[in-house]
DNA sequence: TAGATTGTTAATCGATTAACAATC
DNA sequence: TAGATTGTTAATCGATTAACAATC
């Protein structure tokens, strides 16, 4: 059973912490900087140094997916960042929509910043796509009375949701009943879903509240 | 010493972790949910169950900052809101500007997720305040060239990073020699900033990538 | 070969949970 | 008093870090 661990490093049959995966993808962020820099290849060291991480963690976490690096050199550069972005799943267009076109909503489905390889937005879905309509030019605005229809149709695999509060527990129920595969919440409110479905919640109330915390602590 | 612990809960003399303070910003949104219903009492059994934790850890959790329960009894529902809330701070508002203007900035500004008691979002900044400005009614967008000046006129505490990436450790940096208490960064950079400076990063990119990758294992 | 740095094991640290005496 | 539930201590669990043999 070990063995199989070595021949296919895709495939981890230990369950992966959340918090390994997110520095994944800082390291692939670090790496993508180191590219095209004067070496062609950096240590578990630098790149911890990098990161503010401590050299053994990085190593560490890379292990839980396969042997990367050569003993007394490090790693290649490149090669370190392509493992990195199939293991994370570049491999695969994930299709996405964003579900409540308002103040928060529009901007989402126009800030790029999510949009980067492997996230496409496909479309947004409005009680009233009318009024939207018109300022997206390139992305079409539905109504969410079709929602699941669409979801479907469209083989849409994540939703953003920006609705209001009180509406957003039904429209992610709605949303698991279509087989969305992940949730990302940015309404205020706590959801719950199935496991099965991969639920981010965003809470930006919340991150201010803990920076007010942690400044009033510190003012004292 | 042990003593002024229970003397003045307030001040916490012991270091209190991340997790900690965002589970009580949870507490304080469970209960005020409760607030008004059928029970002004709640066990820690109760508040852990509507949030997926261990009664334990909502004693644990409250511990740190003093007793509010009472044995037998468990707590009121009011006075343990009122008590949190105090403990996160809102015996004071804190003044927010959002740095950068362009889409996601100007949902951040008229968004009103964060707004809730205890932030007041005072103004803008941009490059090209003229271009923003007539959009935003309600909030002035001030040049960035005068960012110092005004964090310091205005007595800003927060600001929120909307900035082009490359731009923004230039713009944190200034905020920091202007004094500033905490920075909230939208901007999938990471960004280094003193450790008296309280930072969240909110990466959306990261977001989606672990979401990704989550999804990807879950098919597979 | 000597020096460097990996992958991995063992030690440490921190956070969660269980257990229970205290007490309303 | 009996039942319930707290605050807190001790046990457990998980994640980070240090140490080091393996090896390029």
């Amino acid at each position: 059973m070990a063995s199989r661990v070595s021949l296919d490093r895709s495939l981890p049959n230990q369950r992966i912490p959340k918090a390994v995966v997110r520095r994944l993808s800082l390291y692939a962020r670090a790496l993508q900087r180191l590219e095209g820099g004067a070496s062609e290849k950096v240590s578990s060291e630098d790149l911890a140094n990098m990161l503010g991480y401590k050299a053994a963690q990085v190593r560490k976490d890379l292990a839980y997916f396969g042997q990367f690096g050569t003993p007394g050199f490090g790693y290649q550069v490149a090669s370190l960042r392509a493992e990195i972005k199939r293991i994370l799943g570049a491999d695969r267009e994930f299709l996405v929509a964003v579900v409540g076109v308002g103040n928060l909503g529009s901007a989402l489905l126009s800030y790029g910043g999510f949009l980067k390889q492997g996230y496409r937005i496909v479309c947004g879905f409005d009680i009233d796509p009318e009024q939207t309509h018109a300022r997206e030019g390139a992305v079409r605005v539905h109504h969410v009375r079709d929602l699941e229809k669409k979801i479907k149709e469209l083989r849409i695999d994540i939703v953003i949701l920006a609705v209001p509060p009180d509406a957003v527990q039904a429209i992610a129920d709605r949303c698991v009943a279509a087989s969305i595969l992940g949730i990302l919440n940015f309404v205020p409110t706590r959801i719950t879903v199935p496991k099965n479905v991969h639920l981010h919640q965003v809470d930006l109330a919340l991150e201010m509240e803990s920076l007010g915390f942690y400044i009033r602590l510190q003012s004292e």
